[in-house]
RNA sequence: CGGGCCGUAGCGCAGUUUGGCUAGCGCGCUUGGUUCGGGUCCAAGAAGUCGGGGGUUCAAAUCCCCCCGGCCCGACCA
């Protein structure tokens, strides 16, 4: 490719609204532009990387065994209900009519879709298993797209659908996909760590996250150094150990507190330590409010919570609905002497406390001396509290350290949630009719992208991975004006073209503007033709992650490019 | 949806507090020259509904009202 003909437009400064390296530098490298909130097109670079990654996914999905298929995008609202996640699923989804003022969605996740090709499609256990896989643009309406791809609304996700005839089967698959993922990322020159993850409201079982490690991620995972344990906080788990005190228990007593609310604020009046106070928290659902009880000093996990109460919608409910229930506003509330009877879920760092300091369901007034069992019960005991540094792992009983993730994959296994609710049915060998069980498997594309540049830039650019790097070398021709350099450069462009993808730096412009750009968009080789040309015959061989320079003869560049090209391609071979 | 910041040329910004020459600067772009190993130098030039609408005023980018959009923090998130 001559750059003179390229829509490679880079900017020299960055642009205002980019914040991360990976979102910064691929606007700068012309490889991405925003259409609107969260809506980005890959220009010309940017395409040639996204069919890398896609065809490494694509080679390793088929090598596992998975067949690709392609499905529309747009899906009729039915095959939603039929799942139940049609009033479920929220504003993410995207819902629009037809012409026929037909309901349809733009597709956030595809398992209805598969299941349902499937149950049209396969009838006996003869055809099982089977895992069926799309590469495919995806449209979640995202409350706050932000840094670039990393997080938006319209991007391409690979995802893949198992299909089998007992748990057994699933488990094979997922370990397949396991392997899966792990050779495509490494293919990718991205470091992942496979993470314990919450199966979210898609149902199911085992869950893994492969998550990269990077100070922008969005999600937090929990780590044991000594055992290896890593966990998304969202289901990471402490050792926790609650000794039954042997204080006696005092009488209730109101004490004062004018306008003192939180645990922080009540710690530093009172002066007594956090862990002796009851946190007691008021959520709604969707079909009722609770009272959440955890002890002062933890914070309370509201994925954890969800599991606990068996809901799907869980958020903090208003001030209004906390008045009515308890009688006191935000702050004062406490599970003694409730003003209305709502169900109770206590962690269990609760039961073993004695004399503990809650609200007094009272406006400016505590309780103290509260003790559970003898002043309120609960109706659900459970581990609700959320993972913090430096608490014992639930293994080792070593100490946690905690850190932050990009998650670009998710594997888990999604049971018969799916294949029970669409009816999906195949005979077995005895001719029973029985019901698929299910797993699924993605890959955000754009993300993946997002996070090598993550891990593979510095001040000057992106350093590519010659694996999906746009291009495999670039030739830059230090003086257009001179023709012997003109001539060479074509020549070398024309030969190595045959075998290789090489970007030909033909503009009229000044070095330093060359070697900006070309650092920029982080071609793995450059080839310079300048002074030790005019001088010797030499051109210089550089690779853009190193600052060696190799000055090589004319008739020599081809073999010694072929050298490198392999060296830099090693570590992405499998 | 709540809180904060911001909309002036393709990009990055100044000017707005205290209304007043013809709306500016850098980069980019066009033309000519110059230079040729890290974003040359010189000259000439094109390019603006100052986010939109309404109002105040002799006069509005600047003051007032309404609306729209963006970014950041939070709520949300297979």
């Amino acid at each position: 490719m001559r750059r003179s003909q390229m829509l490679l437009p880079t900017l020299r400064e960055d642009p205002k609204d980019a914040e991360i390296a990976s979102h910064i530098l691929m606007m700068r490298a012309g490889i991405i532009r925003k259409l609107d909130a969260g809506l980005y097109t890959f220009l010309p670079l940017g395409h040639r990387v996204l069919l890398k990654v896609i065809q490494i996914i694509r080679e390793e999905m088929n090598r596992a065994g998975a067949q690709e298929l392609l499905p529309p995008i747009l899906i009729p609202a039915s095959l939603w209900r039929e799942s139940g996640r049609y009033d479920i699923m929220g504003k993410e989804m995207m819902r629009l009519q037809d012409r026929h003022e037909n309901d349809m969605v733009l597709g956030p996740t595809h398992e209805e879709v598969f299941t349902h090709i499937v149950r049209e499609n396969v009838q006996s256990y003869r055809d099982l298993p089977l895992n069926l896989y799309q590469i495919n643009t995806k449209f979640r309406d995202e409350i706050r797209p932000r840094y670039g791809v990393m997080r938006c609304r319209e991007f391409i996700m690979k995802d893949a659908y198992s299909f089998d005839i007992d748990e057994a089967g699933l488990e094979k698959n997922y370990q397949a996909m396991r392997e899966a993922y792990r050779r495509i990322f490494t293919r990718c020159g991205l470091e992942v760590i496979p993470v314990e993850a919450d199966t979210g409201n898609m149902g199911g079982s085992n869950s893994e996250e492969f998550m990269v490690p990077s100070s922008v991620g969005e999600e937090t995972i929990i780590h044991c150094r000594s055992c290896g344990y890593v966990a998304n906080v969202e289901r990471a788990q402490a050792k926790r150990e609650f000794s039954p005190s042997s204080e006696e228990m005092l009488p209730l007593e109101e004490i004062a507190t004018p306008n003192i609310r939180t645990i922080e604020e009540l710690v530093a009046f009172l002066k007594v330590s956090a862990e002796k106070f009851i946190k007691s928290l008021v959520y709604r659902t969707e079909n009722e409010i609770v009272m959440v009880l955890i002890r002062g000093d933890f914070m309370v996990n509201e994925t954890k919570l969800k599991h606990a109460i068996g809901c799907i919608e869980l958020e903090p409910a208003t001030e209004e609905e906390v008045e009515k229930v308890t009688g006191a506003p935000i702050g004062f509330v406490s599970p003694v002497r409730l003003r209305q009877k709502v169900r109770i879920i206590a962690d269990e760092s609760i039961p073993p406390l004695r004399n503990a300091i809650s609200g007094a369901n009272k406006k400016d007034y505590h309780l103290k001396n509260i003790n559970p069992g003898r002043d309120f019960s609960w109706d659900v005991v459970a581990d609700i509290h959320e993972v913090q540094e430096g608490e014992k792992c639930p293994y080792c009983s070593q100490e946690l350290k905690s850190y932050k993730g990009i998650e670009v994959g998710h594997i888990f296994k999604l049971g018969y949630k799916y294949t029970e609710a669409m009816n999906v049915r195949v005979l077995d060998k005895n001719g029973q009719s029985i019901t698929p069980i299910m797993g699924c498997y993605g890959i955000g594309v754009g993300r993946t992208i997002a996070s090598v540049i993550e891990q593979n830039h510095d001040a000057n650019g992106i350093i590519w991975p010659m694996s999906i790097a746009p291009f495999h070398g670039i030739i830059v021709p230090v003086n257009m004006s001179d023709p012997a350099t003109v001539e060479a450069a074509e020549k070398l462009y024309q030969k190595l073209s045959t075998h290789f993808e090489i970007l030909l730096d033909d503009r009229d412009e000044r070095p330093g503007v060359k070697f900006k750009d070309a650092d920029l968009i982080g071609i793995p080789i450059r080839i310079t033709i300048g002074k030790s040309f005019t001088e010797e015959k030499k051109v210089e061989l550089k690779l853009r992650r190193s600052e060696e320079k190799h000055l090589v003869a004319l008739d020599e560049v081809e073999k010694v490019f072929e050298d490198w090209y392999e060296k830099e391609m090693a570590p992405y071979r499998l």
